[in-house]
DNA sequence: TGACCTATGTGCTTAAAGGATATATGTTTA
DNA sequence: TAAACATATATCCTTTAAGCACATAGGTCA
């Protein structure tokens, strides 16, 4: 019983990358944005599956902020609770570039072993 | 000084993808292999910078034997010290079929945030 | 007025990475 | 022949960030 915990791994099940971060960035680099409007911006990108817990959101956030890529401002006036609304600095224009360079290079990585794999399946089931 | 440490952070916060049991278990489909020969195998899919640490490696060999994914026995023939030698179960096939899929997945969500990143900029650059 | 949507935020737990260190065998070389 | 070195596996402890639950509060509408 005490097994059954580890035994259920899949892929996606552990804690994975879901880039969190460059589609935060992305996401202020289209338009100045604020945390409630961001969880649905994010799960566009596809990388999490239904909405990014909004205490992660608000987390990564101010992370950014306190490490100087994005500024906040309050927005008092509209409908609704006072939003705080981010956008990019210079420094975040530049990490979010640092991340498409990273991602390019991951889709290279993810291809050449997608490839791979289903090359040697093709030989696997020519010499079974 | 409470900051420094903070601050100290590599630059692209979040969690980078690795993409460890993947790739061992496609080092694993591709022929039978042991932990210190599949450092060099997974360094080859570049989702690692350099050498993965072996407790690394060795700490996930342990975990997909526990999971069922992949069956081990020693080698004790041949040079040097004796071998742990690991396959493939059909589980581990079917997981890392699943992974292909994960994978294949991933590569056009980047692709899309790529796209739109370019996108972006030369709207930007257009009208700025 | 109280249910509900919008909006932000805190706190605690757990999974996985990071990295240091230990152990042992066989091979080379000084 | 002893020391140095490459091979090979393994454990331990710390750090990081994801995962999740919960807290707070303003505004709208039946």
């Amino acid at each position: 019983m005490a097994e059954q915990k580890r035994s259920q791994r899949r892929p996606q099940q552990g804690k994975k990358d879901r880039y969190m971060q460059p589609s935060i960035l992305m996401g202020l680099y289209s338009k100045p944005s604020y945390g409630y409007e961001l969880i649905q911006t994010i799960q566009r990108f596809g990388f999490v599956e239904g909405q990014a817990p909004p205490g992660m959101i608000y987390r990564h956030l101010r992370q950014l902020e306190e490490d100087g890529l994005v500024t906040s401002e309050w927005e008092t006036e509209g409908a609704g609770p006072a939003k705080r609304i981010y956008q990019l600095t210079d420094g975040g224009l530049q990490m979010l570039s640092l991340w498409i360079g990273y991602m390019e290079k991951q889709v290279e990585n993810l291809n050449e072993l997608i490839k791979q794999y289903y090359e040697v399946k093709r030989n696997k089931s020519a010499q079974p």
